[in-house]
DNA sequence: ACTAACCTGGTC
DNA sequence: GACCAGGTTAGT
């Protein structure tokens, strides 16, 4: 489940749980969750107080009264899970959070490709552009972060150095929305263009983060583009196609995003 | 700039 | 059995 609006969520449910509670134990379950927090930064943890969580892009850090981070990435799959410590963590449990009130946070993830490691400060994240939240993100910044960049404009929005938080379903949709063809060289974009897709990427995050959860139930509500391909466009009627780029699957209408 | 890799599970 | 999946990074 993650996008920027649904880490957003998930930080926001841990923040309700987990603010103001101190860490008794953790329980890294997987071995590749190991890898990322071993033993030796795992142990720092237990005595130490959770006292905010932050979100940057897709990023979690929980803020830890002696000023480190714990910071969390979902990858693909990832997602909280809440519940009682002696209760036996749920399937795909890859991290559990032990806490002083008797309840457990776990970090479910059927791919366990999530990350969870210490770092000392916010800056130890990988760099990252404007959130696309962000007011400041206009067509402007956009082109100045866009310029250069010979790559196709869906890679481009996919980089988090361009605009941090969107991913393959939310730039698709984004695109749409701003009737742009997700191939066109990322540079060559006009600043008439740069305006819709700014658009374009609000209306599309605003309305995913007004409705928690609701593409993680599976269906693919009220998006649309992504997931659809041979279905008819809601805006022109036009048949919505699949590409690959880069690897992953690109939806859009070729009718009318040009 | 592209590919492979990290993982597991669901679907064809 | 093969292929696909909402992400990112290390390697060519």
């Amino acid at each position: 489940m993650p996008e920027l609006p649904e880490v957003e969520d998930a930080a926001k449910r841990l923040r309700a749980h987990a603010v103001g509670r101190t860490i008794v134990a953790t329980r890294a379950l997987h071995a590749a969750t190991r890898r990322t927090l071993p033993p030796r930064a795992a142990r720092r943890l237990p005595g130490r107080t959770i006292v905010a969580v932050e979100r940057r892009g897709k990023h979690q850090l929980l803020r830890l009264d002696d000023g480190a981070f714990l910071h969390i990435h979902f990858r693909m799959a990832g997602d909280w899970s809440f519940g009682r410590s002696a209760e036996d963590p749920p399937r795909h449990a890859r991290f559990v959070l032990d806490l002083s009130d008797g309840s457990r946070v776990a970090l479910v993830d059927s791919r366990a490709l999530s990350t969870v490691s210490v770092v000392a400060s916010a800056d130890a994240l990988p760099p990252l552009g404007l959130e696309a939240t962000d007011p400041a993100l206009d067509a402007a910044t956009l082109r100045a972060a866009l310029e250069k960049r010979r790559v196709a404009i869906k890679l481009a929005l996919l980089d988090q150095r361009v605009v941090a938080g969107l991913g393959n379903i939310y730039v698709a949709e984004a695109l749409w929305h701003a009737r742009i063809d997700p191939r066109r060289p990322a540079a060559s974009l006009s600043l008439e263009r740069l305006d819709r897709l700014v658009r374009g990427i609000r209306e599309t995050i605003e309305v995913a983060l007004a409705n928690p959860g609701r593409y993680s139930t599976g269906e693919a509500e009220g998006l649309h583009v992504y997931d659809r391909e041979g279905e008819r466009c809601d805006r022109c009627g036009g048949r919505i196609r699949r590409i690959v780029q880069g690897a992953r699957s690109t939806y859009f209408c070729a009718t009318c995003q040009r």
